[in-house]
DNA sequence: CAAAGTAGGACTAAATTAGTCGTACTTGGG
DNA sequence: CCCAAGTACGACTAATTTAGTCCTACTTTG
């Protein structure tokens, strides 16, 4: 349940090489350097850019590169452009509101669990990419 | 990712109920008040009664009950008992140690993971079926 | 001894996630 | 001005995980 997908891990591989490297770095050499598919980085790229982590320069000595300190880069932020799934439950959308859920009428734990959400979310805003340095 | 599973979902409501009556439930009472499917959520309680959270009484009066008062019934312990997946990554082991992982080489996450696993394990641990009532 | 319960294994279906493929667009340098 | 090296992105397939079902056995109280 509480598994980070691939999509989390390698992007945090990747911002850890970009932080490291200080510069701009290609897809490809990161792929290489962490045994990443190609592919899939490239997409995992992609949404941390459209999520404003990092930005992309085109052409023939192109690449990504951090667009903030590592410091002000926290995980929960990073979770957010690479998953899906956001939040603890069906119920509880991005924003800390109620969405809708088959069981929304018989559950009878919705508080209890924004209230958890809340302090995982905590957990995660607390750590930066300069911890993974 | 950091989506709960249904079995957890259905545990807590399944021992909020068992909190709140204080005594002896059936499975199917559970089940047909909180519209859970029936199998399912006897083997969830199977999961529960194996971890040591509820204890079963077999024959005509039978059922489940907690075994501990709510305040000291974790989350943590909830979802240990019913998730497979219990750990943030692949390579972190249940107690804390390290496990095998196709990129344990190449990976360069693994300690800070481990640290951010442990956060988010304290926030279960302190949420209890106490909270949900 | 029968009804109401738990126990649990084997199986199927659905949903999610991981990974692949193909094609288009962009830019700097020769 | 065109080519190589890069990003952009949608559609697709495969693999894995999770949810849910079915069936049969065992237990206990009245």
């Amino acid at each position: 349940m509480l598994r980070l997908s691939k999509r989390v891990e390698y992007g945090l591989m990747a911002l850890q090489y970009l932080a490291k490297s200080g510069t701009v770095a290609t897809t490809r050499e990161i792929s290489a350097s962490k045994n990443i598919p190609y592919e899939l980085l490239a997409k995992v790229m992609q949404s941390l850019k459209s999520e404003g982590i990092i930005d992309s320069y085109r052409g023939v000595r192109g690449g990504y590169a951090l667009l903030f300190s590592p410091e002000s880069i926290n995980l929960s932020r990073v979770v957010r452009a690479l998953d899906e799934h956001t939040t603890i439950t069906e119920c509880i959308s991005p924003s800390g509101e109620h969405g809708a859920c088959d069981m929304f009428d018989t559950c009878t734990i919705k508080e209890p669990m924004n209230k958890l959400q809340l302090r995982m979310e905590e957990s995660m805003g607390k750590m930066t990419i300069a911890e993974l340095l």
